[in-house]
RNA sequence: GGCCCCGUAGUUCAGUUGGUUAGAACGCUAGCCUGUCACGCUAGAGGUCGACGGUUCGAGCCCGUUCGGGGUCGCCA
């Protein structure tokens, strides 16, 4: 695109262009003044120029960060002279003219452009205009859009038609806290900002569409984390027909690794099929819902072995083993460290471990405990090596999976067992339906209340709601919980018994839910969907720590925007119009 | 809401046991410099030590309160 500012872009120039008359527009980003010669380095989307300037008067008064056209020519740099750091790096514009067409006024930055990611991050957010400026923080959205891009391609490659739903939309109780937007045409009446589009989705299956997907925006009121946004997200929604668990597993691992095979870079990706665990197996072996399968570590439940072993800390308590290899001669600090993360950050009431030395001989407190039959039996279980070290965990039923697995990822962070240049997915299947609500004591849906049990009307009405498992998943990579979903419950008769169990009537349930059960009485066709975090996703892609790494424009960590002022003030013939009071 | 950490120049930080005029680097301003590319050199400006209160002869430092930021637990069907 040629036009009065620019011919070129700044990362345009190459050989072939030497001599050509030319004009780039873009930001002063260094000005290296040599007193008779003035090299500037002009920045934009693309690239990085070197401009020369043999008349110093075209430069006087000019800030970095201010917004320039240049003309000149293009010419070759002497051999000497390249700076092979640039793709531009052989070229230099040597300037005749220059305009400004964005002044600066004020030279003293809030920080430097080009390390802005080492200032506070309220800062960042408060000048985000000039942070994104910034070519490694550019890049990464650039990124974002990339990947966006690829993921919708692949959807629709797989025949999935993107289909908006509404952002106004009703409040519903079960879940997160919705964001509430009051209604002027309706007094004492309010929206809610949908925490997914989940209902949508579900409606478009009974309106007939067959493969629903949407780069979704979800509204959640609750408190943020590093990997989690205050407020607002993205996710790759989607929703099949006809489909079962299986069908929805083989499209995530044809997008998911698709996408990041083709991002990952240097990074390996295991691809599909991706291992399936139960979230009973998960929990006993990782210690997690969500685990991280680069990990090697795995736990082994010994409540058996110790069931008549005389050891106190265990008695009557559930035990955990992780094996540690080749850890017999780490430093004794290693093992404080490991009891002190036990003890401190964990909580936990103690690490015991057992040492295996040469000759298969088993030292540490808890061997006593051991006649010389359970040690030779306990070598064999485990398949003990000399030099392992054998880590226990034992403590209530409730607690002790959750010790485990924050002992197995700190070892393996310890001993640096992670492959940092690994991307490895997996499924957690067969979630429980439901549980216990710590705070009523009564039965609660776990995850979605839209799941089909398995086993239908029959585990509903047989079997002890707590054993119902649900047709509930996730999708888990490097540990990061990418997507839950499930197979949805179509048939309203299980709808009305699956909630009555949750202790919601039928009434409640057809004025809550009302739309998805009046179209579920009308024929509906078995369904089933997930919906892939899109932040996570590129967080992961990026190797960032921080969600608002991967957002253009983010809230900090109290849901605040520091660029537009949000939440703000408003006036009082606003409230007055929208039925507010403001005590 | 609980817990942990952090608030010192525009930015990133140092600041000893509480003791003279609070420092460094980068940035900014001015000057010098014709081949740099994180240019170099010289000089300069720039501070309510987050705020309030207390202890003390004396507080950036100790104590209390409070505000702001980050992390985490709760929460996130």
């Amino acid at each position: 695109m040629k036009n009065q500012y620019r011919t070129h872009t700044c990362g345009e120039a190459r050989v072939g262009h030497v001599g050509e008359t030319v004009k780039l527009a873009g930001w002063v980003d260094t000005i290296r003044d040599h007193g008779g010669v003035i090299f500037v380095d002009l920045r934009d989307h693309y690239g990085v120029t070197q401009v020369v300037f043999n008349d110093e008067t075209l430069m006087k008064g000019i800030p970095r960060e201010t917004v320039v056209a240049v003309g000149g020519r293009f010419r070759k740099r002497d051999a000497d002279t390249v700076n092979p750091k640039l793709p531009t790096g052989e070229m230099e514009l040597k300037a005749d003219s220059l305009t400004v067409l964005g002044e600066v006024s004020n030279p003293q930055l809030p920080f430097e452009i080009g390390i802005s990611t080492q200032s506070r991050e309220d800062l960042r957010l408060k000048y985000r205009f000039l942070d994104l400026r910034n070519p490694e923080v550019h890049e990464r959205i650039v990124l974002r859009s990339e990947i966006t891009r690829f993921l919708r391609a692949k959807m629709e490659e797989l025949g999935f038609l993107e289909i908006q739903t509404p952002i106004l939309t009703s409040s519903s109780p079960e879940g997160a806290r919705d964001y509430l937007v009051p209604s002027r045409k309706h007094k004492g009446m309010f929206y809610a900002l949908p925490q997914a589009p989940q209902q949508f989705k579900q409606l478009l299956m009974a309106s007939g569409f067959d493969k629903y997907y949407q780069i979704a925006p979800c509204f959640r009121d609750e408190d943020a984390r590093a990997d989690r946004s205050p407020g607002e997200f993205y996710q790759l929604d989607f929703e099949m027909a006809f489909a079962t668990q299986d069908d929805v597993f083989e499209v995530a691992e044809k997008v998911l690794y698709d996408t990041f095979e083709k991002f990952a870079d240097w990074r390996v990706v295991a691809p599909p099929p991706f291992p399936r665990l139960t979230y009973a197996e998960c929990m006993l072996k990782y210690g997690t819902d969500k685990p991280d399968l680069r990990n090697p570590l795995i736990i082994e439940d010994l409540t058996a072995f110790f069931a008549e072993a005389d050891f106190a800390p265990f008695k009557g308590n559930p035990v955990r083993g992780i094996v540690a290899g080749n850890s017999v001669n780490l430093p004794k600090s290693f093992y404080e460290k490991m009891l002190s993360y036990a003890t401190g950050e964990v909580g936990m009431k103690g690490l015991g471990y057992i040492s295996v030395l040469p000759g298969a001989e088993l030292k540490g407190p808890i061997v006593k405990f051991l006649t010389e039959e359970k040690q030779r039996e306990l070598i064999a279980k485990l398949s003990l090596h000399e030099n392992d070290t054998l880590f226990f965990i034992s403590d209530t039923a409730k607690l002790v999976d959750k010790f485990a697995g924050q002992i197995r990822t700190e070892l393996a962070k310890r001993l640096d067992l992670i492959d940092n240049g690994a991307f490895t997915f997996c499924f957690v299947t067969d979630f429980p339906m439901y549980g216990i609500d710590e705070e009523t004591g009564g039965i609660t849906f776990t995850h979605n209340p839209f799941s089909m049990p398995q086993g239908e009307m029959e585990a509903l009405t047989t079997q002890d709601p707590l054993d119902v498992k649900a047709y509930q998943y996730d999708i888990v990579c490097n540990g990061v919980e990418l997507s839950s979903g499930a197979v949805r419950n179509h048939r309203p008769d299980i709808m009305v018994k699956a909630f009555e169990i949750a202790g919601y009537s039928q009434e409640v349930l057809e004025e809550k839910f009302s739309a998805l059960f009046n179209a579920f009485k009308y024929g509906a066709p078995p369904h089933a969907g997930m919906a892939p975090g899109l932040d996570r996703i590129i967080m992961l892609l990026t190797g960032t720590e921080n969600i608002r790494e991967v957002v253009a424009f983010p809230m900090n960590g109290n849901a605040q925007d520091l660029l537009l002022g949000a939440p703000g003030t408003v006036t009082e013939r606003q409230l007055r119009e929208i039925h507010i009071k403001v005590r």
